[in-house]
DNA sequence: CAGCTCATGTGAACGACCTTTACATGAGCC
DNA sequence: GGCTCATGTAAAGGTCGTTCACATGAGCTG
């Protein structure tokens, strides 16, 4: 029965004592089961356990609850993309797909977040520190791009890294809004939307020139500063990118 | 002002005589304006000339209405998307990457159908017919995708029909939502989302093997489709695609 | 410790919305 | 003309978001 203060502290009196941080953790879950639409300003109160007016004194209205949440959604979103790239370790391709599956992951562990972010219509433009934060965590991929394109197989134009963190963001996106959360994961899939993505993301870097037949777990051996990742220019794995088909 | 039957019909008396129709409307425009978060049952009914009760003579509730624009834009989703596949005329790439362009195309010049579609929130599993109807709509992208496939180049590996037609569509939908529509569309890009879209699908399919090089369109040799924008690493925009810090 | 102040919480109230219920209207049919 | 039933209305109950006047008490000041 989760209902006041939680943490069995006293009582509490006419003072919460936490009310901010209460009313954030309250949107986070109701967010989380009933999406960024159906949470409720005055739900977030009563789980908190204080009148329908006290929130007014922590956040201006509802809107600014969800902006909130969405930019330390995108902070936490920044941190996780951040970890999974690992400065490029231990070759480049690989650590970019691990930034495609901390991306899906990110979004399936975390729906409420991921919800308040990009899918409950508050417009990014209107809040400066939200816009910031965004930012800061699209630079990750940008940042990963950047770098993956620097290693673009000579002979072949290089690609706006630019171009291909879009690409990536939007593969990324596109995945985990139609097949990986909610409702929209029921739809019935011949593989996994980590497995989707993958393949997704390998076949379009084999598009670019790039070599995607790199083993992915027998290579423990540490890759020099620049792996051999430039190597052979046609590498087709045995079987494609995608697993068997079914 | 529109208000009432609008078509500057009779005053009408006690039956509207065509609500059903009136409210669809009404709700496809305020959807438009305002997302179908904002719009409220209420609001069409009033732009319909009707009492707040007199929808429910149509649709059991909100969800109701909903669920049928939802349904309704799938079903001229499909008609368009089938337009621009034109049976793979006059070749199968070409027609493909026509159906991306008319995916786009759909959520810029319909983004009351697109919202309610992919945006509402509402499940889609709940109601047989919308179901059918938005599985009727992807199986144009999966009927591309199986003749796509059936030209895959000779001693690379067949990919799975059903697989591309999971990536392209979460590729279109992916920058569609992010970039394409509304506040979204704000997100500063050195592109078009067209031609996002274009690249991303031919980078695609060139990493399955397919040649993307047809159509002497001024292109130096093969390589892939790297628009002239944005050319490498410096070409991007202050601030990145999420908009400008500000 | 007395007293003051101000951040924080309360209750009541307003208007908007969703939805239900009992009742009204009138179009189509005998 | 009169009946019936689909269609529309008014009224009411419940929930929300939001505001406002007022209450409380934590922390400082003396």
């Amino acid at each position: 029965m989760s209902w006041r203060k939680e943490q069995g502290r006293a009582e509490r009196g006419y003072h919460h004592g936490n009310l901010k941080e209460a009313l954030l953790q309250a949107a986070l879950g109701l967010i989380a089961e009933k999406g960024a639409a159906g949470f409720t300003f005055a739900d977030a109160a009563r789980m908190a356990g204080v009148s329908a007016a006290a929130p007014y004194r922590h956040f201006r209205d509802r809107d600014e609850l969800l902006s909130s949440i969405a930019q330390r959604g995108f902070e936490q979103f920044e941190a996780r993309l951040t970890a999974a790239w690992d400065d490029g370790r231990p070759d480049t391709v690989t650590a970019f797909e691990r930034v495609g599956r901390a991306y899906l992951a990110f979004a399936r562990e975390e729906p409420a977040f991921y919800n308040a972010m990009f899918e409950s219509g508050l417009p990014v433009d209107t809040n400066a520190a939200l816009q910031a934060a965004s930012e800061r965590a699209f630079n990750v991929i940008r940042a990963a791009a950047e770098r993956l394109a620097a290693l673009a197989p000579p002979g072949t134009p290089r690609p706006p890294a630019m171009m291909m963190a879009l690409h990536i963001w939007s593969m990324a996106h596109g995945v985990a809004s139609l097949f990986s959360r909610g409702d929209a994961a029921r739809r019935k899939l011949p593989m996994s939307p980590d497995e989707l993505l993958e393949a997704e993301v390998l076949i379009y870097l084999r598009g670019l020139g790039f070599p995607t037949d790199r083993r992915p777990q027998a290579k423990s051996a540490e890759p020099p500063p620049v792996p051999p990742e430039a190597s052979s220019g046609s590498g087709v794995p045995p079987g494609g990118p995608w697993g068997k088909p079914k």
